[in-house]
DNA sequence: ATGTCC
């Protein structure tokens, strides 16, 4: 039997890339984590085993809490973490992330990307800031319409941007939940969070988020891809952004509110990130409410996107939408938590820095994937590859969870560090909208994990078939 | 991630 101590924790080998964390202490259950040999290793200066045996800790938390392949520290649970709560125990506000609903959106194209040009390429990306403000605090272009729809977004998702025209109506059926969370209710929204929320529906943000214009490098599983629409040598488009400043300020309040919560419901909580109170109370019920606003914001705020990239790409190849063939693959939440049935039971799923891949056939499928598994999409750093898999019947053992990216190798601190040279040369050949690397070198491809290692840890147990993999040719990035 | 400290 194989053994590890890392961070003071005993990890017991439990198959193929799957480490335990037996139960003691204050846990109620085992926490697992997803690694091969060489992303084990990245643990070891890392906090985020601790953060999962502290969620492991938590009432009502189900078997086991665990991490994903591309798993790092953040606030309260790890980025990369998957906590299901059964209906008597609690809900966290850090467990999903400051940035509820940040999630990834992949739009396909009938064209071919050989004919993209540099000077198409730098073309397009100033024609997409031009149409898409980028950076932190920035306001929506569309900020006149988003202002009187707002009520009608948080309630009902992307209906209402499609009905405002941003899109069109079959959309929904390629987005998870259809673009809606359920219980969405804005008195449970405070009013800074939703001033700043009226004026930001549009935007793309700093950090992590990003527009890319991508090739289809290589076909991986030929079925599943054409059933995708995905073709080898095509143009796509991926958008990598969440609920901006309004999930944020939702996130702040009720980490807050559910703070002082646990004191009060005499809930244990080990740290202040996994701040917490009963599902059932009137905090932990609110705090579902402007979750859930927040989903559906970023859904939003990503359909809105997609509307502003394909008129960039009209305007710049003088193409209409119709003859370039954009479709919308699917959109996936990347930070959220969900009431879903597991092994007969019903559960909160919280999951943070972690998407839901539901194998073929499975009911909660959209009816448009249903007899293939939804697309679960995984972006990489801006310098490499991005996935689409799906999900098997063996991810069950991870609630149908799996990683959402490559996963942070360097802090962004550390990563400052890095050259403009370094920078540079990790870029190679892709098109970036950013003028001063230091704003972005932060994101460099260095301060990332190795992403076809992240990848092959859940192919490799049977959890995922990697459907297609993606270059970047083009990325828009907001400097902070 | 974030009007990166009201």
């Amino acid at each position: 039997m194989a053994v590890d101590i890392i961070q003071g924790y005993t990890l017991v080998k439990d198959g193929v890339n799957k480490w335990r964390i037996p139960k003691f202490g204050k846990m109620r259950v085992d926490a697992v984590v997803y690694v091969n040999d060489s992303l084990k290793e990245l643990l070891r200066d890392d906090q985020s085993l601790r953060q999962l045996v502290n969620a492991a800790s938590l009432p009502g938390v189900v078997e086991p809490v665990i991490g994903m392949p591309d798993i790092h520290e953040g606030f309260g649970l790890p980025i990369g973490g998957v906590m299901a709560i059964e209906e008597k125990g609690v809900i966290s506000a850090g467990a999903v992330g400051y940035d509820i609903n940040c999630g990834v959106r992949l739009i396909r194209s009938d064209l071919e990307a050989d004919y993209f040009t540099k000077d198409i390429l730098y073309k397009l990306i100033e024609r997409i800031e031009h149409y898409v403000p980028t950076g932190i605090g920035k306001k929506g272009r569309h900020k006149g319409i988003t202002r009187v729809i707002f009520d009608d977004v948080v309630h009902n998702g992307v209906e209402a941007v499609i009905k405002a025209g941003f899109g069109k109506k079959s959309d929904l059926e390629y987005i998870e939940e259809g673009g809606k969370l359920e219980g969405a209710d804005i008195s449970a929204v405070s009013e800074e969070a939703q001033e700043r929320g009226e004026e930001q529906l549009g935007t793309l943000g700093g950090g992590n988020h990003f527009i890319e214009i991508q090739k289809v490098e290589e076909i991986l599983e030929e079925n599943l891809a054409e059933k995708f629409g995905l073709f080898k040598g095509q143009l796509a488009v991926m958008i990598h952004t969440g609920s901006r400043g309004f999930g944020h300020q939702i996130a702040t309040d009720y980490t807050k509110i559910l703070w002082e919560a646990a004191k009060r419901y005499g809930i244990e909580v080990p740290e202040k990130g996994l701040a917490a109170a009963p599902i059932k109370s009137k905090e932990g019920q609110n705090y579902y409410k402007a979750m859930a606003a927040a989903v559906n914001f970023a859904f939003s705020n990503r359909q809105i996107i997609m509307f502003d990239v394909i008129r960039a790409f009209e305007d710049v190849l003088k193409k209409s939408e119709e003859e370039m063939g954009f479709k919308l693959v699917y959109d996936v939440a990347h930070n959220i938590a969900k009431w879903e049935v597991h092994g007969g039971k019903r559960m909160l799923v919280h999951r943070k820095g972690a998407t839901r891949a539901l194998p073929a056939g499975h009911p909660q499928n959209p009816p448009s994937y249903r007899d293939t598994g939804h697309p679960a999409l995984i972006p990489g750093s801006m310098g490499t590859g991005s996935y689409v898999v799906v999900g098997t019947e063996k991810a069950a053992e991870t609630f149908y969870s799996v990683n959402h990216g490559a996963g942070r190798r360097l802090s962004r601190n550390q990563a400052k560090k890095i050259s403009k040279e370094e920078f540079e040369r990790s870029m190679g050949d892709v098109v970036y909208n950013v003028r001063s690397y230091k704003d972005i070198v932060d994101e460099s491809p260095l301060a990332y994990k190795d992403v076809e290692t992240v990848v092959s840890v859940f192919e490799e147990r049977g959890i995922t078939i990697p459907v297609a993999k993606l270059i970047p040719l083009a990325v828009v990035k907001g400097a902070d």
